[in-house]
DNA sequence: TGAAATGTTGGGGCG
DNA sequence: ACGCCCCAACATTTC
C-alpha cells in the first residue's frame, strides 16, 4: 500500500487553500507521515495535476487499484469524475468512498424531490436516517509499504508554510493531525458538551468544539463525532443525550447543510442564491479604507476588533463573533459580502467552500435560510450582552485591557477621565480608533439600502 | 442564531 | 380613598 497526497492547486478552481488553511495541511500531512512512519510506512507527497501524477505514479509502482474519499465542492467532483474516468480507462481499478459527511448530498430531498432550502426541516429530515459508523484502522499494525518507495517529494517541500512567519499564533493555539483532533473531540464530549448550549454562545469561554479545522481537512469525519455522541447517549439512556448534545449535533447539522447547499447551487461561492442581490449596490470604499480597517480589527468597535484580532492572531474566530462581525462588514459598512469571504478563506485555518459560503450568505440576506434584510447586530448591544465582563475584549485587544466593564463596548461614551485612567486616547492620533460609522446612521442606511429588494423588487444597476 | 420602536401592565408616589 | 402620573418591566410589532 502506497499512501499518496497529491497538492493540485489548479483543481481547486478559483478556491485553492488560503495561507491559514495551507499551514494547517502542512502540519497536517506532517503528522500523518509520522503515524505512517510508525507502522514501517510513510507518506510520499507530489504537486500538480492529480491525473497526471496519479497516472505516471500508477505505472511506476504497477499499482492495480486507487482509492479516495469524495469531496463536495464544485470543482473537486468536476475533477474527480474526470480523474476515475481517465484512470479507469487506464485500467485501474478506482474507488472512492464518503468520510466527509454524515450523508450523501445527493441522497437528500424534500418529499417533491428538490434540495432543502432551509435548515430545520432538512435537519429533521437528516435525524430520522441512519448514520453509518466511522470506519477505523486497526492500531499498531504493520503497514506493507511497495517493493521500493517511488521517489518523491516530502510534504515539506509542498510549499505550504508561509515565506514569512505570521503563524506563531497558530502554533501556539492548534495541534494539527489525529491525535490532537481525537483529544479535542475527547475533551469536548467528556468536558464541554453538557453545557455547551449556553456556553457556547460566551467567546471567551472554552465552551464551543473547536472541531472545525480537524473536520475540514479531514483528520476527523463527523461519524466519529456522531459515534462519541451516540456513546455518551448510551450511558445515559437517551440520545441525544441532553440539550447541549443536541445543539452541538444540530452545528454538525449546519455543517451538512452547508455542503448540501454548495452541492445543489455550485455557482454560490461567487454569487447570490437569490438573483435579486446581483444587483444590490454596495457602499463605495475608496482605497479600501474600510475593508481595511474592518481586516486589522480597527473598526472602532471592541467585540468587532476583538474578533477579527483573534482571527489574524489564531486563525479561528469564536462564532458569535463571526456573526457580529461579519454582520458588520454587509451591514454597517455595506461592503460585499465575497470581500469579507475572501478574507476569512485566507485567514481560517477550517476555511471550508461550503461552510464560509453558507455563513456570509446567511448573514448577506441572500442566501437560503438567511438572516432577513433588517437583522442588523448591534455590537455594542453584542458585546454587553455575550462578554458582559469585558474579558474577551481585553484579551484581544489590549489598549482596552484597563477599561472598566461598563464602557468597554462603547470606549467613546465613556468619561474621559476613565479613559484616561486607563490609559486610552481615541482617535487617530491615540492608540485606538473611534467608531469608522456611527451604528444608527449605519443601520439606517442599511435598513433603507436592504429594504429596496424586499418582496422581488430589484434594484437596478446604473 | 436581533434591535428598536411601540404598546401594555401594574406598582408606587403623590396630591 | 381615589385618580393621576411616572416609569420599569414585559409583550408585541415593525424594521
Amino acid at each position: 500500500m502506497l499512501p499518496v497526497y497529491v497538492l493540485d492547486d489548479a483543481g481547486e478552481g478559483a478556491w485553492a487553500a488560503g495561507g491559514a488553511a495551507r499551514w494547517w495541511l502542512h502540519h497536517a500531512l506532517a503528522s500523518l507521515d509520522d503515524s505512517l512512519r510508525a507502522r514501517g510506512s510513510r507518506l510520499v507527497c507530489f504537486r500538480g495535476d492529480a491525473g497526471k501524477v496519479l497516472g505516471e505514479l500508477a505505472t511506476r509502482t504497477g499499482a492495480r487499484a486507487i482509492f479516495w474519499n469524495r469531496r463536495y465542492e464544485p470543482a473537486a467532483i468536476a475533477r474527480d469524475t474526470r480523474l476515475k474516468a481517465e484512470l479507469t480507462r487506464a485500467g485501474l481499478e478506482v474507488r472512492s468512498g464518503n468520510a466527509a459527511l454524515l450523508h450523501e448530498p445527493h441522497t437528500i430531498t424534500n418529499k417533491q424531490g428538490r434540495p432543502f432550502q432551509v435548515f430545520t426541516p432538512f435537519w429533521r429530515h437528516c435525524l430520522t436516517l441512519p448514520v453509518d459508523a466511522p470506519l477505523v484502522l486497526t492500531a499498531g499494525r504493520q503497514i506493507p509499504g511497495p517493493a521500493a518507495w517511488p521517489p518523491s517529494s516530502g510534504f515539506g517541500e509542498l510549499g505550504l508554510l508561509p515565506r514569512i512567519r505570521w503563524d506563531a499564533g497558530l502554533a501556539e493555539t492548534w495541534t494539527p493531525g489525529e491525535a490532537g483532533a481525537a483529544r479535542r473531540l475527547r475533551r469536548f464530549v467528556d468536558v464541554a458538551m453538557s453545557a455547551y448550549a449556553e456556553r457556547r454562545n460566551l467567546p471567551y469561554e472554552d465552551g464551543t468544539s473547536m472541531l472545525s479545522p480537524w473536520l475540514h481537512s479531514g483528520e476527523l469525519s463527523p461519524r466519529q463525532i456522531w459515534r462519541a455522541v451516540e456513546d455518551v447517549g448510551r450511558a445515559a439512556g437517551l440520545f441525544p443525550p441532553g440539550n447541549g448534545a443536541r445543539h452541538f449535533l444540530s452545528e454538525v447539522g449546519w455543517r451538512e447543510f452547508a455542503h448540501h447547499l454548495l452541492f445543489h447551487f455550485p455557482h454560490t461561492p461567487e454569487r447570490p442564491l437569490r438573483e435579486d442581490f446581483e444587483h444590490f449596490r454596495w457602499a463605495e470604499d475608496p482605497g479600501d479604507a474600510r475593508l481595511e480597517a474592518w481586516r486589522r480589527g480597527r473598526t472602532g468597535y471592541p467585540i468587532v476588533d476583538a474578533g477579527m484580532r483573534q482571527l489574524w492572531h489564531t486563525g479561528w474566530m469564536h462564532n458569535r463573533v463571526r456573526m457580529i462581525a461579519a454582520s458588520f462588514l454587509v451591514k454597517h459598512l455595506r461592503l460585499n459580502w465575497t470581500a469579507g469571504a475572501a478574507w476569512f478563506w485566507d485567514t481560517l485555518v477550517d476555511a471550508d467552500l461550503a461552510s464560509n459560503t453558507l455563513g456570509w450568505q446567511w448573514t448577506a440576506g441572500c442566501g437560503a435560510d438567511a438572516a432577513p434584510y433588517f437583522r442588523v447586530f448591534a455590537p455594542v448591544l453584542q458585546g454587553q450582552k455575550f462578554d458582559p465582563e469585558g474579558a474577551y475584549v481585553r484579551r484581544w485587544v489590549p489598549e482596552l485591557a484597563r477599561v472598566p466593564a461598563a464602557c468597554i463596548h462603547a470606549p467613546w461614551e465613556a468619561p474621559p477621565e476613565v479613559l484616561a485612567q486607563a490609559g486610552v486616547t481615541l482617535g487617530p492620533k491615540g492608540n485606538y480608533p473611534r467608531p469608522i460609522v456611527d451604528h444608527a446612521q449605519a443601520r439606517q442606511a442599511a435598513l433603507d439600502a436592504f429594504r429596496a429588494l424586499r418582496g422581488g423588487e430589484v434594484v437596478v444597476r446604473e
